[in-house]
DNA sequence: AGCATATTGTGAAATATTTCACAAGCCAAA
DNA sequence: TTTGGCTTGTGAAATATTTCACAATATGCT
């Protein structure tokens, strides 16, 4: 298992090289890499040595082969089914995020209690209750749930989700969801970047 | 300057000590703050240590001292100007987020290009072109931009919102953007979140 | 007052992550 | 085929971050 760093780098570097690629490019060095995303050169390295991959002494990494590899390594070769849970404007924003589908994210259940919105539609998928999570999920094969639900109604989705065998969540509501050893959750939580903002404007103010 | 890892777990003790404070409670421990989010006491107790505060051996921190010097680090004690350049369905999610005002943020500039959308209203505020973007942040003294602009317009906005004097940015277009040294920008890249949980799922499939 | 129990603050140790630096290998040109 | 200029891969060094461990000290009970 790469750690969590190394791995948003990888990802990071896929989607340059890709770039690269459509641009006609049949190599890049860790130069290039590094350059495109402000890192060094050695750091690239080490990541696309933890991949396995060999470069070519003296050229650099073969486009098309490093591609294979990460793509493999990150699983986007496959396509994964994704529940969304809590169809608010964010969940909305973000089944209709063009770069979802792009990379292989399939919306296969909406799940929301708000009476108005069971039974419609969104991107053509019925929105149905909370009643009966886990069985939906289980019954779907849904491998990542994505949670938009208001914070008070986090844990409880979360817990069904989890009943249902889903094992990677990835969590808007701000706050702490506790899941059993070998589930995945991550957080993104837009308060904290607002409030991280916020403290680096003060420490500006505070350090003219 | 604290260091991003330590501001984040701030923000969040922040919030977890204010919901203590809301159910009465006087005193708080490092134990009980690790234990609320699964870390260590002694990284609760070195965080806030860097902070300057003193708790009380034997006691815990004093619950109203501790957020008040959070709040004065972290520059939760004022009101920020916000301005959103992209009123998609991502910008407007974010303006009509709860937190987001709760916190302080106040938005006050909305930015599309879109000309239906230009001269509408979106929570209040009337949606402007993004012509003129630098004059118009420094006429309304934004203090952060939120850009949720597709990724090729990305840069160009930064740019000009720099221009503007805007020093805090949150971008979340996929691309990496280049700002002059000095200027703060964080990303939240929702693909990126997604193809950490696919890698996470791919490494568990493979080696199950 | 003395004792038992609790919790902080922080050097020092342990870990984790990044960068340096250079031998080894590849390529092109002469 | 030799030379010179690149670039990789990776030990080792440097940094950064987290955890340990314990003296210092506050509280409450007898």
């Amino acid at each position: 298992m790469l750690n969590k760093a190394t791995v948003e780098r990888l990802i990071i570097y896929n989607r340059v090289i890709k770039e690269l690629k459509a641009q006609g490019e049949k190599w890049v060095t860790s130069t290039d890499i590094a350059r495109a995303l402000s890192k060094t050169p050695s750091q690239v390295r080490r990541d696309i040595s933890s991949l396995g991959r060999k470069g070519k002494r003296g050229v650099g990494y073969n486009i098309k082969k490093l591609i294979n590899d990460l793509d493999s390594v990150l699983g986007l070769n496959d396509e994964h089914c994704v529940a969304l849970i809590g169809a608010g404007n964010l969940g909305r924003a973000l089944i209709g995020y063009p770069g979802f589908k792009r990379e292989g994210f399939i919306c296969r259940l909406i799940i929301d209690n708000d009476p108005e919105k069971i039974g419609s539609k969104i991107s053509g998928i019925k929105v149905e209750s909370s009643e009966g999570l886990a069985k939906k999920v289980a019954r779907k094969k849904i491998a990542i749930a994505v949670i938009t639900v208001p914070a008070e109604a986090a844990q409880k989705v979360v817990d069904s989700a989890v009943a249902g065998g889903i094992k990677e969540l990835l969590n808007f509501a701000p706050v702490k969801i506790y899941v059993p050893e070998g589930v995945n959750i991550r957080y993104v939580d837009l308060a904290l970047e607002m409030e991280n903002l916020a403290y680096s404007l003060n420490y500006r103010k505070k350090n003219k």
